[in-house]
DNA sequence: ATAACAAACTAACAAGTGTTAGTTAAAAAG
DNA sequence: CTTTTTAACTAACACTTGTTAGTTTGTTAT
């Protein structure tokens, strides 16, 4: 019973440095360093670079995933259901920002079926979230903008949130979120 | 006077190449197999890799800075301001969209004076953006809401509004910006 | 004590990397 | 027509890449 084994850490090392340079630029000469270990001791644990990749994104991909259909799923109103996406990109944010920032730029380094997969779960993600506002134009709980520069505005905003975090780490989690839904939902004017 | 020189098909296509793969995973070879030549002749128009990653990042850095130098000083409402910001990403954007890319994914691959040059004109542009909307709470014409969560959910959405047009062609470009305005400046709810 | 395993090591390889040197053919300038 | 320039080429380089093979060492189970 270890506190933490062996191919969790290298997951993790791995996260940390494929967010500071990308996939590409990072070796596994690189990878081992950081680790105080060989390059060629990895694959005591690891079976090759591309599998890192893939456990880091696509663990997290499949959180978003089953997440977002729980909340369609739900009975609540358009709004609560908004403000409990911004809850899931905060907390996942906040729990495994590295991973995250390797989702969103590293992805298109995924090959075969990985990527055939985890291009799926994005359409899923986003077509998910277009109904949940889509039903909110409907019954007038969202204004009647054009849907889809609703959808990128705020994805945008919860996919970069990563690359804030970690720099203004001075705000507390339950004041980002206040503030975020409020900037989000009504606007700053 | 040719059409266009071929320094600058060089940077077009290694700019279109980058933001599909990123720099790193990006060889001379493929820039070379783009352009129907061979990897060595690119060196009879360009210095390194390094300086093709260079002109195209600089020179776009450059001009947001200029630009937002230029709003920031006008006389113009907070709300004007706001709205000529969103416009110059729109513009930008429309115009340039593999540079933006590789500026957004790739700007860390820049070393010693250039990355210190980039670096300070990004903080440089975060500045002044933050100046707009300081003033802009000061006298009322924004919400007195987290003046950093304002700032970084309208930079984001902002600066990857790349990677949603081109997807969404549809979209005409004075719909996109008012409705970017819209959705940025009074919310969807 | 002995066997089995986990996880590190050294050494190496084949392929791919950015880049340089030297050459050639066609176009532009004199 | 001759010279210069432009922009392509081939061949090669030194180095880095991901990965494999075979070995060693310390720990765990029998």
């Amino acid at each position: 019973m270890k506190p933490i084994d062996r191919k969790t850490e290298i997951i993790n090392v791995s996260a940390k440095l494929f967010k500071e340079k990308g996939y590409s630029a990072v070796t596994m000469r690189d990878i081992a360093q950081a680790m105080d270990i060989k390059a060629a001791s990895l694959y005591n644990h690891i079976k090759s670079k591309q599998e890192i990749l893939v456990l880091i994104i696509i663990e997290i991909a499949e959180e978003f995933t089953s997440v977002i259909d729980e909340i369609l799923a739900s009975d609540q109103t358009t709004i609560q259901k908004i403000e409990r996406v911004i809850q899931l990109h905060i907390d996942i944010t906040l729990r495994n920002s590295d991973a995250l920032a390797c989702l969103n730029n590293d992805w298109m380094h995924l090959t075969d079926d990985d990527l055939i997969y985890f291009i799926k779960m994005r359409e899923d993600y986003e077509e998910s979230f277009r109904k949940i506002i889509k039903s909110g134009i409907a019954n007038g709980e969202i204004k009647n903008l054009n849907i889809e520069v609703i959808i990128f505005s705020t994805l945008s905003t919860l996919r970069t949130l990563y690359l804030w975090y970690g720099k203004k780490k001075t705000i507390k989690p339950e004041v980002l979120k206040a503030n975020m839904i409020q900037v989000l939902l009504n606007g700053i004017v």
